[in-house]
DNA sequence: TGGCCACCATACGCATACGTATGGTAACGG
DNA sequence: CCGTTACCATACGTATGCGTATGGTGGCCA
């Protein structure tokens, strides 16, 4: 009997004791949780074309043999690790940025939000390198969508018509995924803290109104 | 004796007689620059990871041995089709954008000619999805940086003060590197081609100044 | 016209990475 | 205290794709 027959772990374990968060630094056994959030990580720093059950195995102290006794494929902990960083972005959106009342200062604390760490952003910039994979495309395809959507919300209630709200996001969102994939090319020269806030003072008064 | 220990074949070969141009079509012999324009055919349309020797040399009509003829391995392929669509791609800048004048019209002549055909993007859509091969990465980060400067200078030109020149460039870069990415998504929904039209007329509205 | 050379086919070695089979062990309930 | 179960190790099978070794053939020049 294998876990990934059923559904059991596909939301985090209220279980009855509720063990002392183990938190994956001492050596203890893993869950289908923990694998997901390693598969996170090495992708973040790697790739995704770097995610190899073998390799992850030995990043978190076991072999194979763990792995495939929580998943049935490494496809099928890609779509979980997709699942899970779906879930973490949306509430990520909502619990913060949705808060803003005034539309322009909504999109001004959005591209703030952007530029300050670029941590929460590695991810999406190696899914982005990984569109030619169809559980990548599809999840990215959703996730896309509802930024486009939300951008384009803000820009209507800051006043915009229909069109022109519309294109105006597609042009932001353009420009934020464009801005990751020009930070990936290692061989151009990398802007300073300085340069890069007068960057995004700039695409703040280009790209929001007033 | 084997031709890349030279480079004899770095330049279109300039041969006595020139023969009737074999155009690739009919079943012939193959040469270096053959391949490497196969390559490229096969990154455009399934990027670069897809591009395997075995299955270039069946599209070509022929096996592996002809290839390790030609090429030394894998790599020095990629790094010829890259020389070459890095040339290719130079010379079409300077040969028709270069020429006008007037830098808002350039600009805009720019955005149009992105627009119209989506062809000659493919290629560096598939490249900016490569960015973790150092050979691509270095590449592309010199075709960026001339591109850049291309569009800094036209701001400039337009009147543009140093510092919001090139933040200006660089957002309309990342504008358009973000656009092609968003293209790749396959399960977003596509522009049609008036609302393109459109968003082509925005986005030089937003972009280009007066 | 005969030999040389450019180009190609075939067969093989080898590394990587996925997935399977099967046995082992620690923890927990009865 | 014993057995079941959840989790893990080890060994293996297999597919893919790169690169090598070696022999074959058609066209061109002496």
């Amino acid at each position: 009997m294998h876990p990934w027959h059923g559904a059991r772990y596909a939301l985090p374990r209220m279980d009855s004791k509720m063990p002392p968060m183990p938190s994956r630094t001492e050596r203890t056994r893993l869950s289908a949780e923990d694998w997901e959030n390693g598969a996170l990580d090495m992708i973040a720093e790697e790739g995704v074309n770097a995610l190899a059950v073998e390799a992850l195995a030995r990043r978190l102290g076991v072999t194979k043999g763990s792995f495939y006794w929580h998943f049935r494929t490494r496809e099928a902990l890609l779509k979980a690790a997709l699942a899970r960083w779906e879930a973490r972005d949306e509430g990520e959106l909502q619990s913060h940025v949705f808060t803003i009342d005034e539309p322009r200062a909504r999109l001004r604390e959005l591209f703030h939000r952007v530029a300050r760490d670029a941590r929460p952003h590695r991810v999406y910039a190696a899914f982005l390198q990984a569109l030619d994979l169809a559980p990548v495309a599809h999840v990215m395809g959703r996730v896309s969508q509802r930024r486009l959507e939300f951008l384009n919300q803000a820009y209507r209630q800051a006043g915009m018509g229909k069109a022109e709200a519309s294109h105006r996001a597609r042009l932001a969102y353009a420009a934020y995924v464009g801005f990751l994939q020009l930070s990936l090319i290692a061989d151009l020269p990398r802007l300073s803290q300085d340069q890069f806030d007068a960057y995004v003072e700039h695409v703040i008064a280009t790209l929001v109104p007033e």
